[in-house]
DNA sequence: CTTGACCTTGGACCTAGGTCCAAGGTCTTA
DNA sequence: TAAGACCTTGGACCTAGGTCCAAGGTCAAG
């Protein structure tokens, strides 16, 4: 009988039994055939789409995404262009959440500027900067 | 009577009732007193509280970290130099962030370049890129 | 004295990406 | 034939940061 068991693949894609399973009920993936037994079995192409999935997953790419990819790939009629536009799709989506960190790491690398470390407590400008409100969260508390 | 509901010091903080209540499971806040029929009573301290949770969330905190903060300063033993030591530590952890995205991004930018976007889908770069062993993941599959 | 707007509690549900477990079936090897 | 290593299913649990709901109590206005 030809094919692999679960944790066979599982193994060799270094992923848990679980998480096969778990991607199968997302539609990610789908064992070729069943056993007699009903144990599922699988092909080196399935180990193959675990390792796509890994690497996709590692682009930034969720699940969800990642089973739109494939499902592109499998359909004969898509075209380059439809791929690309989705690889620019999650570029502007990194670039975004890179820039909210951005804000994020300004603000804070100002604060901690301004705190000298010494002295009481209640002139902490990081406090201060909390407590009353002066930070650059854009478009809010225009009124007043 | 003095003190004002949940209700109105959720509107005024602009965050919902629910989420004054989850707050205070979470030990971030609580009441100053209930009423005799049981109903929370704040004060303006606790809008002021509510608020200096939202913008230390705006800069990256958990809540988990803002429970700390604010533990912080309410202890009278805390010195400025504990709270630049946090702040410093979560701008490191900003960092990080933004180092891994910026990795997904140049590798994503990279192939979406040598997409040219024309041709079979068999020579995508990009599905190509994920099918193959080549993405930048540094450490990993050195056998083989 | 009733209506509607408020409040209380506990617990279920949501997303994302899994992990873990119980109860049972199967397969291999000694 | 028995142990141990597999496999099956369904469902609970986890983090984080909430949201939503039911069933019931309270309060102010008309």
């Amino acid at each position: 009988m030809k094919g692999m068991t679960i944790g066979k693949i599982a193994k060799e894609a270094r992923v848990s039994r679980d998480t096969v399973r778990y991607y199968e009920r997302l539609g990610l993936i789908k064992p070729l055939a069943r056993t007699h037994s009903n144990y599922r079995l699988y092909t080196e192409e399935e180990i193959e789409r675990l390792k796509f999935i890994k690497r996709a997953q590692e682009l930034g790419f969720s699940l969800g995404e990642i089973k739109k990819l494939l499902l592109l790939q499998d359909d004969p009629n898509t075209t380059k262009a439809e791929i690309k536009a989705f690889t620019e799709a999650k570029i502007r989506d990194i670039k975004r959440k890179i820039q909210e960190l951005t804000r994020m790491l300004h603000a804070l690398e100002e604060l901690a500027q301004q705190c000298d470390g010494h002295g009481p407590l209640e002139e902490c400008p990081i406090l201060e900067a909390l407590r009353d409100d002066c930070c650059h969260s854009p478009e809010k508390d225009k009124r007043r």
